[in-house]
DNA sequence: CTATTCTGGATAGCGCTACTATCCAATGTC
DNA sequence: GACATTGGATAGTAGCGCTATCCAGAATAG
């Protein structure tokens, strides 16, 4: 296969996938000549993952990031998840306080040394935001946070395939990032369709 | 308080200041001269928000609509949730096959009218992302997702206040908007968690 | 065998976003 | 009266995700 049909198999054009090779985002092909070479099925499909990731609002960067945790996955499965949450998770400088993180991850199960310190910077970000919006959360919702999250957390490890590692390592690596846009997605679906219940819908 | 007071108060740059002025992002202080205006306390919180949402990766566009539902909340509480959604939730022109998505949100109790179109088509676009990926999710895990999101709606309209039309508007549109990353990086530690009891945690 | 098309590779430019810098005359402050 | 600050306008910047252009060599069509 060559540059051009590897451009109109998938619908993104020659120079995006020069683009792409430039970038290390997709590997490069067989060469057969000085000036060319020669794409397989895999690049089609690794293509259309680099895609839609990108349209989930996946930088360039953390996409390279996710697509080397695909090729060469770490050995153990609780490193894989790591690795596909370092490749999606902004890495600051900035100090955030992490202690007032704590007794809420804690909550989740969370203990000194299972979890990437940036991860958990997340969510001393998240409520470094709200504290500087003056925003709190109602301690009862703060809860339906936590136990939603480990319901789906324990839902997500359990579906890990155990047949393939290809498989399973696709499901880690993906799961964990081009879901997020389709909770938050529902999330929203749900509270219209929660507030539509509680406060009925206006006349229009 | 001037606009270099203002500054001082919230650490954002008088530059950034003017063009958050200018970006309707931010209301006028009191004029009391030509070239001199005053600006209040309400100033200093309204700064605050804005930082909150913009550090929290919300667009500026997207921002001045937070604003706008908050300074001018829809009578009903159901629309002010769909203000705060549109705010949020990117229009897109491209058609994407809203039917995917149908039978998923009906199991939210989703039924025509009920929600904004954009925002069921967010969950559409989630999934055509899936598709193209060829990433599938098994069933338990996708039922996981409803009942999770269905449970944080719930508790969430029925956190909102009801003391203060003021408190309220605050908590629906800012509640909307902020608590999305805060989740998401809930998630990650409960799967890092999760990940961890299942399968341990590798020596390094 | 020639003409055309296509290749990988390199470099430059584009449109967008969120600022940032500079300049201005009018005004406020000491 | 000297100097800083103000609102207002305009222009410039850095980063991101492409996109366009050019090139010499190679494949292919007639």
């Amino acid at each position: 296969m060559r540059i051009s049909e590897l451009s109109a198999a998938t619908g993104v054009s020659v120079p995006t996938i020069k683009y792409y090779l430039r970038e290390g985002l997709l590997f490069e092909g067989v060469r057969t000549s000085p000036t060319q070479a020669d794409y397989a099925d895999e690049h089609v499909r690794r293509l259309r993952v680099i895609r839609a990731l990108i349209d989930s609002g996946v930088s360039i960067a953390e996409t390279r990031g996710v697509v080397r945790a695909l090729e060469d996955p770490p050995p153990s499965p609780h490193d894989l998840l790591g690795a596909a949450h370092a490749a999606v998770t902004a890495h600051f400088d900035e100090d955030v306080d992490v202690s007032a993180a704590e007794p809420l991850v804690r909550r989740l199960g969370w203990q000194p040394g299972i979890c990437d310190p940036d991860v958990v910077a997340g969510v001393a970000r998240a409520l470094q935001a709200f504290d500087r919006a003056g925003f709190d959360i109602p301690v009862d919702v703060m809860t339906a946070y936590l136990d939603s999250v480990s319901l789906i957390a324990e839902a997500e490890v359990a579906g890990v395939p155990t047949d393939s590692p290809d498989a399973a390592v696709r499901y880690v690596v993906l799961g964990s990032v081009l879901v997020e846009p389709l909770l938050l997605a529902l999330r929203r679906v749900a509270q219209q369709v929660a507030s539509a219940r509680r406060f009925g819908v206006s006349a229009s």
